[in-house]
RNA sequence: GCGGCUGUAGCUCAGCUGGAUAGAGCAACAGGCUACGAACCUGUAGGCCGGGAGUUCGAAUCUCUCCAGCCGCACCA
C-alpha cells in the first residue's frame, strides 16, 4: 500500500491551525478523566534546591501537556507538616535562637544547620523576644511554626517564579488530625489486612505485591508516614479523582510497591495510580560538581540558579531530557545561545517568523485575516511540503507525549520543528516584492508554524518571544 | 544478596508499545549574508546501539545472561 496525499491535504492544515489557534494539537486522549498530578511536596525545612526545580518543572509541564491531551487536571503540593523532620527544624531553630542569645551550642548531627535557620532564629526572636523564657516545648513549637510558614512562603514564591502552579496545597497536619488515617487503618482492618506484632501495626503489603510487610503504627504509637501517606491517597481518590500521579525523586523508587499495594488495598486498579520518577540533578559550575545538601546548608536554591540562568532555559534544559535520567545541569552551558542549550533555537525560530510578519507589513503585505485553500495553493516545494508535514503530525506528537507521561518529547519535537523552520528560511525567500501570491501563501505558512511553536512553548512553560 | 534505572558517534543526548540506509546538537574540517534577523543554513568525517545468547521474516527496541555505573532495600521522611 502507498498512498500519496496531494498538496492540498497538507495545505488544508495551515487552515486548521488558524482555526483552532491556541487548541491546534489538543487531543482527547483523557476524555474528561479526573486527574491529579501531585509534585514538588518537599518537607518545608528549607529552600528549594535544583533537583526540586526538575520535579516542579516535569510535573508543571506533565499537567500542562495532559490538559492539552483531554484530561480534567487538578495539581497539589503535600505538605509533610506532621512529622520528625518538623520538629527537628522546630529544635534547629530554637537551638539557633539560643546561640543568638550568647549561649554556647552544640547542633547535633541530623539537625539543620544551613545560614538560613539562623536567620530564622534571629527574626523569631524579633516576633517572640520572650520565647526562650518559656517551657522548652512550648518555645519549640513557637519557632516551629514560624520557620515552616516562613519557608512555605518561600516555597511559594520560589515556584510562582519559575512558572509553577499548584492549585491545593495539602496539610499532612489537618489529614492526620481530620481523623482520616484513623478511618484507613479501620478500612484496612476490616479487610484483614493489618495485625499486631512487636506492639506495633503491621500493613500486610506482601499479599499485595510487596517484598515485605510495613508497619503503620510505631511501637511508640507514631504513626509512620506510610500510614498517612495511604490515608493521604485514598483520600485523593475521595475526592473523585479516577487517575492519580505522583512524581518522586528516583531515590524514592523502592517506594512504589507498597504504595502500588496501598492502592490496590483502598479498592482500586492499577492504572488509576502511576508514578514519574525523577532522577538526580547535577549541578556544575565550569563542569565541576557543585554540592546540595539541605542539611549541611551548601545547597544551590533553585532561586539562585533561575536567577542565573533564567526561567526559559531552565524549564527547557529541565524538559529536554526524560525525567528518569540523570542530568548534568551546567551553569555556564545553559547561559550559552549554542545547541548545547537549544531554547535558544526553538525561540529564535519563532522570534524569526515574527520579525518577517513584521516586515511584511512594512512592506504594505499585511495577510489577510482569513485565507482560504486557494491562497495556500503555491505551497508545493519538498520544503513546504516537510514544514507542513511537520506541523500537521503535531497532534501526533501530543498523544503519545501524554500516554507516555513523558513532556521531553514535545521538547524534541520543537526542535525538529524549529530545525525545519530555519532550513526552510534560508532556502525560501518568503517575502517576494513581484509574487504577492506566493507570499501570502508562505506568510501564512510561518504564521501557522509560529502558532505551532506557542502551543509546544506553552506546554513547557517556555515563553515564545517576538523578538530576541 | 535482592530490586529499580542507566550503558547509542570523541562529548551531551533522542529513538525503546519491533519494521527499511541508527538520528540531533556540540567539538573537527570545508563552505554560505549587496532582499525577509548568521542566536541561522549547507556539506564532509565520525557508531559490531556495553558483551554474549535467544524469540522473530525482521531487534537499539522483546526475553535470558554477563559486565560497568548510579540509586534503593528502616518501627526515617
Amino acid at each position: 500500500l502507498n498512498v500519496t496525499f496531494t498538496p492540498a491535504f497538507w495545505q488544508q492544515t495551515v487552515l486548521d491551525i488558524e482555526q483552532a489557534a491556541e487548541s491546534f494539537g489538543a487531543v482527547n486522549l483523557g476524555a474528561g478523566r479526573k486527574t491529579q498530578v501531585e509534585y514538588v511536596s518537599a518537607n518545608p525545612t528549607g529552600p528549594l534546591h535544583i533537583g526540586h526545580g526538575r520535579g516542579a518543572a516535569v510535573g508543571d509541564s506533565l499537567a500542562r501537556l495532559l490538559r492539552f491531551a483531554g484530561f480534567d487536571v487538578s495539581t497539589e503540593y503535600y505538605i509533610n507538616d506532621a512529622g520528625r523532620q518538623m520538629r527537628l527544624l522546630g529544635f534547629s531553630v530554637w537551638l539557633r535562637a539560643k546561640e543568638v542569645k550568647g549561649e554556647t551550642i552544640d547542633i547535633p548531627k541530623d539537625f539543620y544547620r544551613g545560614v538560613y535557620i539562623t536567620d530564622l532564629a534571629r527574626e523569631v526572636l524579633n516576633l517572640h523576644p520572650h520565647v526562650l523564657e518559656l517551657p522548652d516545648d512550648e518555645g519549640q513549637n513557637i519557632c516551629f511554626d514560624y520557620a515552616m510558614q516562613s519557608i512555605l512562603k518561600g516555597i511559594q514564591q520560589d515556584l510562582n517564579d519559575f512558572r509553577v502552579e499548584h492549585q491545593v496545597w495539602y496539610s499532612e497536619k489537618t489529614l492526620v488530625d481530620s481523623g482520616a488515617v484513623d478511618r484507613t487503618f479501620a478500612s484496612l482492618k476490616k479487610r484483614a489486612l493489618t495485625y499486631e506484632q512487636d506492639n506495633a501495626l503491621w500493613f500486610a503489603t506482601t499479599t499485595l505485591g510487596d517484598d515485605k510487610d510495613r508497619v503503620l503504627k510505631k511501637s511508640d504509637g507514631t504513626l509512620t508516614y506510610f500510614a498517612s501517606d495511604i490515608a493521604y491517597h485514598d483520600e485523593k481518590y475521595q475526592r473523585g479523582f479516577d487517575f492519580v500521579i505522583d512524581v518522586w525523586g528516583a531515590d524514592h523508587h523502592g517506594y512504589i510497591p507498597r504504595m502500588r499495594a496501598a492502592i490496590s488495598a483502598v479498592g482500586r486498579q492499577a492504572e488509576d495510580f502511576d508514578v514519574v520518577l525523577i532522577q538526580l540533578v547535577n549541578l556544575l559550575a565550569d563542569g565541576k560538581p557543585i554540592s546540595m545538601s539541605t542539611r549541611a546548608g551548601t545547597f544551590e536554591t533553585l532561586a539562585d540558579v533561575v536567577k542565573e540562568v533564567g526561567v526559559d532555559a531552565a524549564r527547557f534544559m529541565f524538559l529536554s531530557r526524560k525525567s528518569d535520567s540523570p542530568l548534568d545541569f551546567d551553569l555556564e552551558l545553559v547561559k550559552q545561545r549554542t545547541m548545547d542549550n537549544p531554547v535558544y533555537y526553538v525561540q529564535y525560530a519563532h522570534a524569526r517568523i515574527c520579525a518577517v510578519l513584521r516586515r511584511a507589513v512594512e512592506r504594505g503585505l499585511k495577510l489577510p485575516d482569513t485565507i482560504t485553500l486557494a491562497d495556500l495553493a503555491p505551497l508545493t516545494t519538498p520544503e513546504d511540503l516537510a514544514l507542513l508535514r511537520m506541523v500537521e503530525h503535531f497532534d501526533d506528537e501530543i498523544h503519545a507525549a501524554a500516554s507516555a507521561l513523558a513532556a521531553h518529547h514535545v521538547s524534541h519535537y520543537l526542535m525538529e520543528l524549529a530545525s525545519v523552520l530555519h532550513s526552510y528560511y534560508a532556502k525560501h525567500q518568503v517575502i517576494q516584492n513581484d509574487d504577492p501570491q506566493v507570499t501570502i501563501a508562505r506568510l501564512a505558512l510561518l504564521r501557522s508554524v509560529a502558532q505551532v511553536l506557542r502551543n509546544g512553548l506553552a506546554i513547557l512553560g517556555v515563553s515564545a518571544p517576538d523578538t530576541m
